[in-house]
DNA sequence: ATGAAAGCGCTAACAC
DNA sequence: GTGTTAGCGCTTTCAT
C-alpha cells in the first residue's frame, strides 16, 4: 500500500492525462471549466496533497523556514518560537523548529539538516563559538541573525534588541533609590550583545559617579547555572552589592531562582531587576522589575525578513527594537 | 549560481559516473577504497548534502516526523517539545512542530501541512471538536495521541497521563486537612481527558463523604480565562469553597493569576492545588503544591512511537504514564 | 483544450 | 569496480 495518491493516480482514475489533472488543480488557463472541476471534485475525494517534495526537487522553493534557538524553555524563546509559528502557518511557510543549548555542534547539526531539506531561509540565535564560522554552511539559505551576531565573513540580516537604553534607566533608577553598589551579571564579550549591554551598564554607572569595582561585573556564559553561582555571591555576602541588574534570559532566572532559594525579600535586602520578563515575573515577591523585550513586534520582522518575497541581492539590514524597562515591586 | 553540489555535479567535478560518488557517499561495497575517500574529500570541500526531497522522492521515507500542540507557552508544552526536539536532533529526524490554540481549524492545516512534506509520523493533541475525524487526513502518516484522544474511524498509538490517582490523592489530602467544600476546575467531558478528571475528582469526594455541589465542579474550555474565571469566582465568595484542584495547564495557570491578582494567601484563605508543575510554581508563595506530569519519560515514548523502526501492522498501543502529586506550600 | 517529453537528485537493477 | 538506465511527482516546453 503505497497508497499516495498523485496526480498521476487521478488521471488514471478519471482517464485523462497527468498534464490536465495538473493544469486544473493549478488553475491554469486552458482547462475547460467542466474538467477542472471534476478533477478537482475527484481529488478531494481521495484526499490529494501535493507533493512537497516533488516541487522541491523541481527547484521552485521549498518554503521551509528554520529557527535556531538555544531552546525552548526559556519563556523567551517559547514565546518568539510560538508567536512566529503561529504566523508561519498563516503565510504557509514550514517552520521547523531546532535547539542548539548554546553548543556550536548542536547549531551546525541544525544547519545541515535545513540544508539537506533545502530550506529557504532560516533564523539563528548563534551559539557562542570562536573563530569564524564556515561560509559553505550557509550556501543557499538567506540567513537572519536573531539577538546576538557571529562574525561571518558575509553579511547577513539580523534582528536584535536594543536594550543599552533600558539597562542605563535601570542603573538610573537603581541610583536614585540610593543604591551605590550595583551589581551587573551578563553574558561574556565572546557574544556581540554581552559586550554591549556590559558597557551600557559601566557607562551608567559612571554617569552617576558610582564606583565600578571588578566584582560587580561578572559575564561567563548565559546559563541559568551562571545566574545563580552570581547572586549567590551576593545573598552570601561574598559580593557586596545592594542592588543587581541581570543582562541575560538564562542568567535572570537562574539569579531570581538564587534570590528566592536563600530566602531574601526584594528590594529590601537586594534590589532586582530581571531580564526578559517571563509572564510568572509578575507573581513573584509583587512583581519583578525586568527589562521587557518586544517579543510580538520581533517575530513579526523576523516573519518578514524570512519570506521567500524578500527580494535576494538587497544589502543586509540590521532591525533592532528596543527593549524597556517594566518598573514592579522589587526595584 | 544556483549553487547546489549534487551528485552530478560531483561525479563531473572528478570525471567519474555519479553512480560511483553515490556509491562512495553510501558506503557501498563495490567502491574502491580509494575512489571512496577521494569523492569523500571533494564531498566535503564543496559542503555537498544529499537532497532530502530526492530521497524523499523515491520513496525511502522522509524522516520528518510532526509535533502538532495547542501552545509553546504553557511550560509543559513547550518543556515536551524542547526534549522532544533534542531526542530527534540525536536520531536524525526531522522535527516540524505545529501549533493549533486548541482550534480544530488550525490542527487541520497543520496536517495538510504535514501530508504535503509526507511526514512519516506524527504526535498530536487533537484540538476538542465534534464528531469523528476524516480519515483521509491520516493517510500515510503513523499517528499517536498525546495526552487527549479524539474519537477516530481507527487505532491510533496514544500516549497518555494516568491522572486520577494523584487527583484522587489531592482530594484525600485536602478532606484530611478538614476541607470540606473543594472545587474542581477542569476541561469539559468532550475531552476525554477532562471526563476521566472530573470522574476521579468526584469519586474521591464521594470516598470522604463530602458533598458534590454542582458549583463546585466547573468544566468548560481548558483556557486561561476559563481557570481565571472560575477561581475569581472562588475568591469573590460567588462560590463557596476553601479548597481549589486543577484539571488542565492553562486552567491551572488562569486559576493560580486570578488568586495571585486577588491577593489571597494560600492556602490560608484558599488551598490550591495545581496542574503541570511548571517550574516557576515553586516560587510562588513559598510553592505551590501540584499535580506533576513526568515529561521526560512522556518525550522519550514518544519519540519511540514516531520512530519509523517502529514496525507497521503491531496493533495499536496505549502508554499511560502516572502523574504525581508535588506537596509543596500552597495545599 | 489536451497530450507527450524532458528533467530536477537520487538509487535499485542491470550491464560490462 | 564502474557505468547506464529508469523512475519516483511535478511543471515547463513543445506538439497536436
Amino acid at each position: 500500500m503505497s497508497g499516495r495518491i498523485t496526480i498521476k493516480t487521478l488521471a488514471q482514475d478519471l482517464g485523462i492525462s497527468h498534464m490536465t489533472v495538473s493544469r486544473a488543480l493549478s488553475d491554469s488557463s486552458n482547462v475547460k471549466r467542466e474538467t477542472r472541476e471534476l478533477v478537482r471534485k475527484r481529488a478531494a475525494e481521495l484526499g490529494y496533497v501535493k507533493s512537497a517534495a516533488a516541487t522541491a526537487m523541481r527547484g521552485d522553493g521549498t518554503r521551509i523556514v528554520g529557527l535556531i534557538v538555544p531552546n525552548l524553555v526559556n519563556e523567551f524563546y517559547a514565546r518568539f518560537a510560538n508567536t512566529l509559528a503561529l504566523l508561519c502557518e498563516d503565510s504557509d511557510l514550514h517552520l521547523i523548529t531546532h535547539l542548539t543549548n548554546d553548543d556550536p555542534e548542536r547549531e551546525l547539526i541544525a544547519m545541515r539538516k535545513l540544508r539537506e531539506l533545502d530550506a529557504s531561509a532560516f533564523i539563528t540565535v548563534p551559539a557562542p563559538a570562536e573563530g569564524e564560522a564556515d561560509a559553505r554552511l550557509y550556501q543557499g539559505m538567506h540567513t537572519v541573525q536573531f539577538i546576538r551576531k557571529r562574525a561571518l565573513p558575509f553579511d547577513t540580516d539580523s534582528l536584535v534588541v536594543q536594550d543599552t537604553g533600558a539597562i542605563k534607566e535601570a542603573v538610573h533608577h537603581l541610583a536614585a533609590k540610593g543604591h551605590k553598589r550595583i551589581s551587573y551579571f551578563g553574558a561574556h564579550a565572546a557574544l556581540s550583545s554581552g559586550r554591549q549591554r556590559q558597557t551600557a551598564f559601566i557607562e551608567a554607572m559612571e554617569e552617576n559617579a558610582l564606583p565600578v569595582a571588578p566584582e560587580l561585573i561578572q559575564t561567563a556564559a548565559p546559563t541559568f547555572e551562571v545566574g545563580a553561582a552570581c547572586a549567590q555571591a551576593v545573598v552570601s555576602g561574598e559580593v557586596n552589592a545592594s542592588a543587581i541588574v541581570c543582562g541575560g534570559f538564562e542568567i535572570s532566572n537562574g539569579a531570581l531562582d538564587a534570590c528566592l532559594r536563600a530566602g531574601i525579600s526584594m528590594p529590601d535586602d537586594v534590589a532586582f531587576v530581571g531580564y526578559g520578563d517571563p509572564s510568572f515575573y509578575r507573581w513573584i515577591q509583587g512583581g519583578v522589575t525586568t527589562i521587557a523585550l518586544p517579543i510580538d513586534e520581533l517575530a513579526q520582522k523576523a516573519l518578514e525578513l524570512l519570506s521567500p518575497t524578500k527580494s535576494e541581492g538587497v544589502a543586509a539590514q540590521e532591525c533592532a527594537f528596543k527593549a524597556e524597562l517594566v518598573y514592579r515591586a522589587t526595584a
